[in-house]
DNA sequence: CAGTGGTCTAGACCACAGT
DNA sequence: CTGTGGTCTAGACCACTGC
């Protein structure tokens, strides 16, 4: 990791100090090294720790570093590809190997907003399905599944127990909701993405500090030209790349990861 | 907005002032309202400027707040929800309006990465065409469209002039390139949504300054079994939704905009 | 010109991991 | 215990906007 000087030019310090180490952990390092410690930069490139800690930053928002306290920072593995299913798969993931884990479920009525954006009265009651997706070992997203009764009543099904946490254990409440959706006919969803940070809780399913960018899923379930379901999943933006493959179609390049500039 | 102490809790005053600041912006503030500059708000509130700072750029990058030089802090506009169109509606947009500006071509033997990710032999000529897409007069984001010759040459069309700049206009070039993938067959196309931050030029195009977070939207292309075309697409993190919209489906709620916890 | 956000500094203390 | 990253401070100066 060379030591030059930071031309005096315009561009912030700290980019110009991104830059540099990008080159740095491209060249000199390997996925899982720990580079030197921040004072230690900070001396070697005459900045303060807290300017040498903004270009850390935006590296670590760019997933190519990983800091953890106590041990140092560390070159961040090439992001995950996740795939974000279609529906044909079934609620609780592809099948074979069960992609999420039900960690919990709550039976409560639609507070306003989240009645509106399930299209029922306010008040109604609404399943609330809380699930995790775990990959490579790690936990890479949260999601909050909101199943309005009204969809699920349609639904030739024995009914729940009407209170939480009355008969069956915490989670089991949440499968039984998925085994029905399961007979649930989807005939089509839609879904957006955009940044968002992680709060209080999902932090902790996530395992990482409040405040953590996340992308945030939010699909709905259309059946029967209705709402019939709505699943804002959150996935860490440091370690997740999302896949939206086309069913049958020719596997090309996994991963392209390439200068998105090429004059 | 009000002046209550900070608890001293483990958590971070930087989160807790963001919490703070949000309820206030949710409360007491309306869309492209300025609210108090930093000095005075680290005064009220009892704390360096460097830490309110810190909770500013929390928000920032949950798109709630916009900061602009010389001008204050201003309550940021809901995010667009920009469509991420399937190919059916052709290369320029959705026909009606067009959606993507051509600001530039470029036609270069494929370097090493971009061979690889387009599957063809190193040193390949391939197309390269810079698009801009405006949203509600302000640009959201920029692309960089790959079409190796390979794949063009397929096609029945008349050959473009082999070196740049030479006859037509800049971009001139781009718009032949995407007249003749018109003719081009997509069989199906495969996308990828990751987190970014935007260098120099992208910056530049999307008027924000280096580092800003991008969402960065990768599709490959195929036709007849192979890579016809690579897109790489950012969209501004803070003012973007991006939607992927089944095409004949219920339109249900636009925007849903909820708490993601419903413990 | 005055007022705003943007950058940078030098230093302090805390929380956590490993010895 | 030492060493790491995480937080916070108080102050300085710069770049830009609008009057």
């Amino acid at each position: 990791m060379g030591t030059a000087q930071l031309a005096a030019v315009p561009e912030p310090k700290y980019w110009q100090l991104r830059t540099v180490l990008l080159r740095a952990i491209d060249t000199e390092f390997s996925t899982g090294q720990v580079i030197p410690n921040e004072r230690e930069l900070a001396a070697r490139f005459n900045v303060a720790r807290a300017t040498l800690r903004q270009a850390l930053d935006q590296l670590e928002l760019e997933g190519r570093l990983v800091r953890r306290r106590g041990i140092g920072t560390l070159v961040a593995a090439p992001r995950v590809g996740v795939p974000v299913s279609r529906r044909e798969e079934g609620w609780t993931g592809s099948g074979r190997e069960q992609e999420w884990q039900t960690v919990g479920c709550a039976i409560v009525p639609a507070g306003e907003k989240l009645a509106k954006a399930l299209g029922v009265p306010t008040g109604e009651t609404v399943y609330t399905v809380r699930r995790i997706r775990v990959a490579q070992g790690q936990t890479v997203a949260t999601e909050a599944l909101h199943v309005p009764d009204s969809a699920l009543a349609s639904l030739p099904e024995i009914r729940l127990s009407g209170a939480a946490g009355s008969g069956a254990g915490p989670d089991e409440e949440g499968r039984a909701v998925l085994r029905r959706l399961e007979r649930l006919t989807v005939d089509g969803e839609s879904r957006s993405v955009e940044l968002g940070v992680a709060e209080a809780d999902e932090a902790l399913l996530l395992q990482r500090p409040p405040g953590t960018p996340v992308l945030v899923v939010t699909t709905q379930y259309a059946s029967a030209g209705r709402l019939a379901a709505l699943a804002v999943s959150t996935y860490r933006a440091d370690t997740c790349r999302l896949t939206f493959g086309e069913t049958g179609l020719v596997e090309v390049t996994p991963v392209p990861e390439m200068a998105r500039t090429a004059s």
